[in-house]
DNA sequence: CTTATAACATGACATTAATCATCATTCTAT
DNA sequence: ATAGAATGATGATTAATGTCATGTTATAAG
């Protein structure tokens, strides 16, 4: 085996993927998969790894296969902030490669990660004849608007402390929970990426954090998060109005 | 004619429409044109009417002919924010549409405005012929999704005073300078409308352009604006980084 | 034209959240 | 196992912004 930064991968084939199956690709026929996986390329990233960078050119898609990552852009003074988190079964990169422009914005592992990257003439190919594909794509664009603006809002309008509920609820959405603890939020956000996912100060979210423990709505386990109560998280967050 | 909240207005046909040229639907023949032009109907909005309301179906895609709009979102104690302003040549309520959700902003004029409306059956079959449209109206959704993850950013990062500056220079981009005067700015917001762009509370606003006029980078003329200090505006923004 | 209404403006004050400082704790690499 | 670095936690202080109150000016309807 190879050494070095990061470590090819064999795997399986697309038609057998499993995060394929609840993704966008889940339309396409045995050839279209096919024709998808001669010109893809898999590649594991270690916890922390960079696997595309804000300001360059898309060179295709990424597929999350496994892990978890961070989309964050980069804001005044390096400060990041994260705009969307990947789970399996996640498109990277499509915005940039579609929109046919630089990325605005990199994507990062935050836990070990396998990612398969589709060439970007072949999966150009595939969208153009395939219509329901195409549709689908441009559905998925609204949908990502409308969270992008309701988003917005929040950030305008809401306080630090119903957008930190709001994020908890988020994770918990993509996320889940833990198998074997019902409550134990599957995320391992540092509470620096929880702050610059809120959009606040990592000691006020420190505080927020240590403020909804002592209300008994989350227990702290280290970087983990326990939810205990999830209505009353839902009520902060302020969600229906 | 027809009396009422609305009176109908005949106008020219999609081919000879002036708004048309710069906008998504450039690069129709003729033929689809007309075809959409069968199946659409032309409204006059007097200043301040609500276009479509947040919560409701689509029923076809509004396409601006000449005025001005806000696209704005309700939120909490029903404080509106703008999420974007149309502009002759403009799409309007076409992220629902597209998207087949209910309507998730309420679109309101803020000039007296004419709008067609284009069935949405007709559009969608225009929109399944030609392959261009639905690449560009793909590509399209893309940069508005990225403007608002910028916006969302900016949003979360930068104080209100550097919004406020980014505001006045999307409105500049957006309608530019009076024809007589190349420095006043052809918007006419009310401060309540602007503050609800920018994400602030009015008197907060208000305050910040007070401000900006005392260091001479603007100059207020009632509700209109005069931008005397372009690059000024520019540095405070802080749109490098 | 004038009157009512909405928009604009500003002061005083309260609240929220950022910043700076310090120390404890937990990872991580050797 | 242990040193060093990164992360987490908390207090004190300051800065930014929201809220409430009040008066003025502009706008639109009759």
């Amino acid at each position: 085996y190879l050494s070095g930064p990061m470590s090819k991968k064999v795997h399986v084939d697309c038609v057998h993927c499993d995060s394929r199956k609840d993704s966008l690709l889940c339309s396409l026929s045995e050839e279209e998969l096919k024709k998808l996986g001669t010109a893809k390329t898999c590649n594991t990233y270690k916890k922390g790894q960079i696997i595309f960078h804000e300001g360059n050119r898309p060179l295709g898609l990424f597929c999350l296969q496994t892990g978890k990552v961070k989309i964050y852009k980069t804001g005044i003074n390096g400060k990041e902030q994260i705009v969307r988190m990947g789970k399996p079964g996640d498109f990277l990169g499509y915005r940039a490669l579609v929109g046919e422009e630089f990325y605005s914005a990199s994507g990062a592992a935050i836990e070990d990660c396998s990612i398969c990257l589709i060439d970007k003439e072949v999966f150009f190919s595939v969208l153009q004849t395939n219509q329901e594909l195409s549709w689908n794509l441009t559905k998925f664009l609204c949908h990502e608007l409308r969270a992008a603006e309701d988003y917005m809002t929040d950030m305008a309008q809401k306080s630090v402390r119903e957008r930190l509920a709001e994020v908890l609820l988020i994770l918990k959405q993509k996320y889940g929970y833990d198998e074997a603890d019902s409550t134990l939020l599957n995320s391992t956000l540092t509470r620096e990426e929880l702050a610059s996912f809120v959009g606040t100060a990592t000691e006020t979210l420190i505080r927020l954090l240590s403020d909804m423990k002592k209300e008994n709505v989350i227990e702290l386990q280290g970087r983990k998060i326990k939810i205990l109560n999830e209505q009353k998280l839902s009520d902060i967050a302020n969600l229906e109005y």
